[in-house]
DNA sequence: GAGGTTCTTGGACGAGCGTCAAGAATTCCT
DNA sequence: AGGAATTCTTGACGCTCGTCCAAGAACCTC
């Protein structure tokens, strides 16, 4: 009989699995706040509640810790840029909703986006995290095409440009306006908001 | 007599400034390299060829020398920037100009723009880089509005969006192509050739 | 060339890093 | 209940880091 061992081993890797899940949360978190580079193993542990020692039982090592991290913060981004899926019904309504939506993301990730940017710009340098970073970058050019395509649907026209345009032009007024925000900089919402309108009815 | 004191005292500010630069230089180069975090004051010695001990006696720590590393970098970005300075006569000529330049500097110096993302991110974090990355970035958008406003005034119209926007929108997309282009996309240059025209016609 | 200043070396220091292994503690199954 | 399997703690390892200093080399002035 193989139930048994079954049962037992799905059980296992469940129970295995999930306190990796729970580690691998808080290792995002501390991450967020402090940065790739000073984040050292010991900062996780102490906010996971853990001892260092535990996360080389659920992790090989610490690139297989952050790689699992970015992986992560990847669901996280899909599922958080999805909300801002275009169900307007009209082309004004629909900007103003892709330009909250940005806006509402900025604020309340900043520092989970800030990480992204951290990581992104170290995937420059360390070969092993660049193919999850292409990875979460196209996912979040494909949403960004979601919102540009929905937007040229509602006018009635085709985009005039192409999906990777769209996306860095998005990726840089985002990126501003983040850097702005945590600079402390009032504006830098309402500057997002009308940016993004700009973008849309130009682009398209 | 302070004439000779003061010679002497120049001729020394001269040969101390010199090492200083010479030094800062070095370090430069290590860290576009290596980038922020992967880059120690033995490595930049060993790059120099003087030992470790001397960068303390040319710089207080190590966030001076970072700090006026960055300086230098700023300054070298002003020069290579304004070589993309608008001198044509016709809009045809500067949309092809202004993409040239664009792509001939992220091929010229890759490493140094990926050093500059790399301190973008980190002054995110590390309050003591905020104050010289603003001030980078506030050039930069100088610069992009010349081309801008070059274009709009060969046209013979007014630029429809800001200064902000417009160079959020190309930092985006030059740092997409920066990203490809080291990742070996071989159409890197050429897309940003080609948004970087897109970007103009539309955002005037 | 002596004497004083400036420059450079090389190594020591303590702290923090990732990694790892031995054993204690806990959980699980019968 | 008790033995087996697991989960977790503790502490040590070798290494690299930024910093600092004593000593000597190089240089300049008289």
């Amino acid at each position: 009989m193989t139930s048994t061992d079954d049962r037992l081993a799905r059980r296992q890797v469940d129970k295995f699995s999930e306190r990796r899940r729970q580690l691998a949360d808080a290792a995002l978190q501390t991450l967020a706040t402090q940065g790739y580079a000073r984040t050292s193993l010991r900062d996780i542990a102490k906010d996971s509640g853990f001892s260092v020692g535990v996360l080389h039982y659920y992790f090989r090592d610490k690139v297989e810790l952050i790689t699992d991290c970015v992986r992560r913060y990847k669901a996280a981004c899909v599922e958080r840029y999805d909300a801002i899926a275009a169900h307007a019904t009209d082309p004004e309504t629909l900007l103003r909703d892709a330009g909250d939506g940005l806006a509402a993301t900025l604020e309340q990730d900043a520092l989970l986006h800030r990480l992204w940017y951290d990581l992104r710009a170290q995937s420059l340098y360390e070969e092993s995290f660049r193919l999850d970073v292409a990875d979460i970058d196209a996912s979040l050019e494909r949403m960004i095409w979601r919102i540009v395509t929905a937007y040229a649907g509602l006018v009635g026209v085709e985009p005039r440009c192409t999906p990777g345009l769209a996306y860095a032009a998005f990726d840089g007024l985002f990126g501003q306006a983040l850097l702005r925000h945590l600079s402390g900089d009032a504006d830098a919402l309402d500057d997002l908001r009308a940016g993004t309108r700009v973008l849309l009815e130009r682009l398209v």
